[in-house]
RNA sequence: GGAGGAGUAGCGAAGAGGCUAAACGCGGCGGACUGUAAAUCCGCUCCUUCGGGUUCGGUGGUUCGAAUCCACUCUCCUCCA
């Protein structure tokens, strides 16, 4: 893709939602490697998919030929961004940020490599910033009316927002202004609900700047699902892309299971694929729509991007081997290569009654009435074998060499249990 | 500071002395159907050794019996100052 079809595409990809200068900002894309940025604050130890959202936007300048940087919020980590919250955000240490700076770094990198790709925190020009400096150099440029009137804090004013995060823009405007200044960034992207955050940053470049000074600001639309809600949880909660919360088999899994009416949306979202690819896929959708090929080729993309081609095959491994094998074949070799990264518990080689196996010593059930109505109900399987009787005896010594027992609940959850003398 | 109102299961919301482990809705968990879908239908949703045990903001009382009545207390909301 050259550099100046990037708008082009991503608004066919639907990822386009307000733009500050849409003309303007196409004709610089024509006339140069433009410079962009798109924050992250550490409130976390690992990105999620939430964050795939901007970074996908990134990646697409990136290899446009455009030049991404991620600023990471050292700083305004340590503050709180009221966006999209209803709440005031406790205040992280500032060894958590830290630790979650590290984590996120490692997985921007990981994303985005190194070439044509710079990550730079906030922390090393907001800690500087004295508060005088803070006061007389960009205070006098916010108008408390219009920081009242952005969207975000004018629906926390009846509940209440503390001082500290109504700053949140100026801060942020701060770190545009930097950018602009030492790194040449002209374009700030992120989801809908930063555009209070961006346009105060593209106000203050003006004044500061001159009216001259040629800076953008681009949103994407909030993501919703075709059912009405949140995109990017599953049943465990957030989706993230450490291997160690949100296994490459089940992140694999939650791409394979979207939903038909959704599957396109994210084909042009989270995949590099061609327009032509694409097509094909909505064609699929419409017409053989139980084979899933957009489903499938959705899950493979993604996970390869995040995790690798060989996660890809071990989750399409695992679940063939879930979803259409019969376990008892399976090979403790093939249980260890197969179920690694699954939910597994380690318990002691014996001898026990179901029931209890599950709640006291493996933890799968929270009680016992739910255990047994889950066994009665025939939501047990015990290495793949419907298990309905609640005085049914487990002995762990009797498959799998005494290595493993596998337990399915419901339709697709299993947790491995391996034993161990 | 004054006057009212509210706190019930994960959430929302009934109940106003025994028939209430607590209607109903949502969410959650299962099952059937299916495409590892959607929609739909069905069951379950405090714990239990199935005898029972512990629940309705908290503490103490009245009563044979309290989520329901009384006192005190905590929290939240509305109005007035």
């Amino acid at each position: 893709m050259e550099k100046n079809e990037i708008l082009a595409d991503l608004e066919w990809r639907g990822a386009v939602n307000q733009v500050t200068d849409l003309e303007g900002l196409q004709k610089l894309t024509e006339e140069k490697a433009v410079s962009l940025y798109c924050g992250a604050d550490p409130t976390a130890d690992s990105l999620h998919i939430g964050h795939l959202i901007p970074f996908m936007i990134l990646k697409r300048f990136q290899m446009a030929g455009h030049h991404p940087i991620i600023v990471i919020g050292g700083g305004t980590g340590s503050i709180g961004d009221p966006s999209g919250r209803k709440t005031e955000r406790q205040l992280q240490t500032m060894d958590q940020v830290q630790h979650n700076k590290e984590a996120l770094t490692k997985q921007m990198v990981h994303l985005f490599g190194t070439e044509n790709f710079e990550i730079v925190d906030n922390y090393d020009w907001l800690s500087k910033l004295s508060l005088l400096d803070f006061l007389r150099i960009y205070g006098k440029e916010f108008p408390i009316n219009v920081m009242l009137n952005k969207e975000v804090v004018a629906s926390r004013l009846a509940d209440g927002i503390s001082f500290t995060e109504f700053t949140y823009q100026i801060l942020q405007s701060i770190d545009f202004l930097t950018l602009y200044r030492e790194h040449d960034v002209q374009l700030q992207i992120g989801g809908a609900d930063q555009w209070g955050n961006i346009t105060a940053g593209t106000d203050l470049i003006h004044k500061k700047e001159g009216f001259e000074a040629k800076v953008y600001g681009l949103t994407i639309p909030l993501m919703l699902k075709a059912d009405g809600t949140k995109f990017g949880k599953s049943a465990g909660g957030a989706v993230w892309l450490d291997p160690e919360k949100t296994t490459p088999y089940e992140f694999y899994q939650f791409w394979l299971n979207q939903d038909d009416r959704d599957v396109v949306k994210y084909l042009k979202y989270f995949t590099f694929l061609t327009h032509d690819e694409i097509a094909a896929l909505a064609e699929k959708v419409a017409t053989e729509p139980e084979k899933r090929e957009a489903q499938r080729t959705l899950a493979r993309e993604v996970t390869n991007f995040v995790h690798g081609p060989q996660a890809v095959e071990e989750a399409e491994h695992i679940s063939a081997a879930l979803f259409t094998g019969d376990l008892t074949d399976l090979s403790t070799e093939e249980i260890e290569q197969g179920f690694k990264g699954m939910p597994s518990v380690t318990i002691a080689p014996t001898k026990i009654n179901l029931v209890e196996f599950l709640v006291d010593l493996t933890k799968i059930e929270a009680s016992r009435r739910q255990a047994r109505e889950d066994i009665q109900n025939g939501a047990i399987y015990v290495n793949g074998q419907r298990q309905t009787e609640t005085d049914f005896e487990i002995d762990t010594s009797a498959t799998f060499d005494g290595k493993f027992v596998i337990i399915r609940k419901g339709k697709k959850k299993y947790t491995l249990v391996r034993i161990v003398a």
